[in-house]
DNA sequence: TTTGACTTTGACTTTCTTTGACCTTATAAT
DNA sequence: ATTATAAGGTCAAAGAAAGTCAAAGTCAAA
């Protein structure tokens, strides 16, 4: 398994033990899980943003900390909120993470959930340009997740 | 025997073995047959298609892989019937149409045909070229369609 | 014997992850 | 105040996969 699911994988537990808030301590769950500390910042950057539902404070020097809270809404909200987030643009990696997200919070069953990784996959919109992908790809999220509301 | 031939089998003996689902990396399973990785991606888009009943992903970087798994049980389900009678173009009109019949035979829940809907419609498709929409149009519903027998 | 479908190959690209050197900020001790 | 110590932040380079594409090769059928 990657160091980065790793390092998520503890941090999303803790979330779900810890009701929605996580606390760390950088270097020593670098230590634990025996990576580098910039490690931790690389997963939080790209599994645990504002679009993905969740808010990051921390503080440096004596006593420092990350804090990781997962946003709570309802689930209109939630979904609208995320609906809005998206651009014009939406690279794969991006869509992954943000669907799994929603997955989490039971926002939609499993099979929606398939259905429409296999609609955003490269794979599937292989024909399309590269240019133009992320506009399709943000296109087809957004559509596909209006139909979810109401 | 032809190296293509030998990869594919050996993906075949592992979904087998494994249920349906197999796990690869490719420069090791390049290494271990003796051919140049691409070889391994021009046997997937060969012969593990979605006409076939597959599904493959993959991941880059780090820790990547492909992975393939078989939906199909045997060929003679309507689903399947259905997503070869396809092929590579899909106008709208034949796509609702399409999807109204399964929706009647119930062959998926309603959320899941609006998902679809919405993927396919014309609004969505809209910043791909006329002469593009129709190949991705078919490629969307049928990469979709797969989703619903696994 | 030419043609056309299928295969093989390799150079180049893109994506994602890991690592480490250096920077900034907060607190504690003198 | 000044200095030491204890955090966390940033960024770019290196590494680890997989993807793409087109040229060249093979082989059977017309």
């Amino acid at each position: 398994m990657r160091m980065s699911d790793l390092v998520a994988q503890y941090i999303l537990e803790m979330l779900d033990e810890q009701n929605g808030s996580a606390e760390i301590q950088r270097n020593e769950l670098a230590g634990n899980l025996g990576c580098v500390p910039s490690q931790i910042n690389y997963v939080i950057t790209s599994r645990f943003t504002p679009e993905q539902g969740y808010i990051v404070e921390s503080r440096r020097g004596g006593g420092g900390y990350i804090r990781i809270s997962r946003v709570k809404t309802d689930g209109g909200t939630a979904l609208m909120h995320i609906i809005n987030s998206i651009g014009t643009t939406l690279d794969k990696k991006t869509a992954e993470v943000m669907l799994n997200n929603m997955l989490q919070r039971q926002m939609m069953p499993v099979e929606t959930a398939k259905v429409i990784a296999a609609a955003l996959s490269d794979r599937t919109l292989r024909i399309v340009e590269q240019e133009k992908r992320d506009n399709l790809r943000a296109a087809l999220f957004k559509n596909m997740l209006l139909t979810l509301h109401s």
